[in-house]
DNA sequence: TTTTCTTGCTAACGAGCGTTAGCAAGCATA
DNA sequence: TATGCTTGCTAACGCTCGTTAGCAAGAAAA
């Protein structure tokens, strides 16, 4: 039991290429002797880690699913705050979590649908009660006036649809540091274009 | 020859029907003997009506690309209005073809990744093309001061972003009408959530 | 030293994949 | 009647898939 632990195991490794290959070509579409390829292994190999190509897509999306739960705990913690504060803060948080590792978030958001049962449902009723943190959020602002929008349910989705483009076209080396987009992302959400 | 021609083709029950297959279960993962399954139809009988499986997600995307087009261009043809205008009635026209056909717009947004050189790359090309559409729209806001935000581009990714997420949710049976929905959509991205 | 754990290999399994060849029935046209 | 198009079948092809069994080398732990 080495102390000082080798900050990437070969099964954290697996995972994380894994989720590259995932995210790149699809879960479907990606062979385990790719996988294997890539990490310099033959495809049998790969089984002394993991048992199989499905327990890494589990892992990834429910891994994920973490993350966004606990920014968005920690955005909305002080509940005594303006609802735009903490809004401000959960977008925030969800940027956050999509630019640390957009290709787990890719993962999460497209690749889902191939996790079987029960995992699927499992993962569906955490993605709703995470968009339902949203939705009682704006209902909340609207309630107090300080929001406006006809409907809570369908300005929680369109707000998280602006937020979850962002795994495709967000470049780590691109010109906007993480900061910087959740700071105008909620700028332009909760401000609108109209000038 | 058949003047009053059947409205639907062999060719294009089988386009539609795999539309709804890659929806629900993605390309790859999409085989051709569920496809003919669901058509009531043996594998090889597929075979002559199309050339191939790609064949068919060519067609599809491809096909939607101009229905994008077609609506954009109709959008912004009285190049003389105010670009609000301009703006709200290429949104609208965006969320139509969306609603219209919901499967073929899921299919055109995430499954265009499997089509193979070069017509992968021909793709890509057309959707930036789009892109630029709406880039170019809300540039030209921003300079007449109609539009406020501090990047055209930026903004035209997450307006497009907010519109693409549609099909994910939207259901032909649902409360709202595809019209409401395109005037909820508008509404709330041109003034934001702020009240 | 002996044991155990980690890591990786080769070879193979049963299954499913997209696709093709060859054939045939039904129908519209000539 | 004869022709040719549409539609669909059966059977099979070569290939790739995820996964497993069995083995072995090296490092760590006892």
């Amino acid at each position: 039991m080495m102390p000082s632990a080798p900050a990437r195991s070969r099964k954290t490794q697996i995972d994380h290429t894994a989720t590259a290959l995932f995210r790149a070509r699809g879960y479907a579409a990606t062979s385990m002797r790719e996988l294997a390829t890539a990490l310099g292994l033959e495809a049998g190999s790969l089984y002394s880690h993991i048992k199989s190509k499905e327990e890494i897509l589990h892992r990834v999306c429910f891994g994920l699913a973490d993350e966004f739960f606990a920014g968005f705990d920690s955005a909305t913690a002080d509940a005594a705050a303006p609802v735009a504060t903490q809004l401000r803060q959960a977008i925030e948080a969800h940027v956050r979590v999509l630019t640390r590792d957009s290709a787990a978030s890719a993962v999460f958001l497209h690749e889902w649908r191939h996790l079987s049962e029960p995992a699927r449902t499992e993962f569906l009723a955490l993605r709703d009660r995470y968009e339902a943190g949203f939705r009682t959020l704006i209902a909340r602002g609207l309630a107090t006036g300080e929001l406006h929008a006809p409907d809570a349910a369908f300005a929680a989705l369109t707000l998280l649809a602006s937020l979850n483009w962002l795994p495709s076209w967000y470049r780590p080396d691109g010109k906007l540091s993480p900061d910087e987009i959740a700071h105008r992302l909620a700028e332009q959400l909760l401000s609108g274009l109209a000038g």
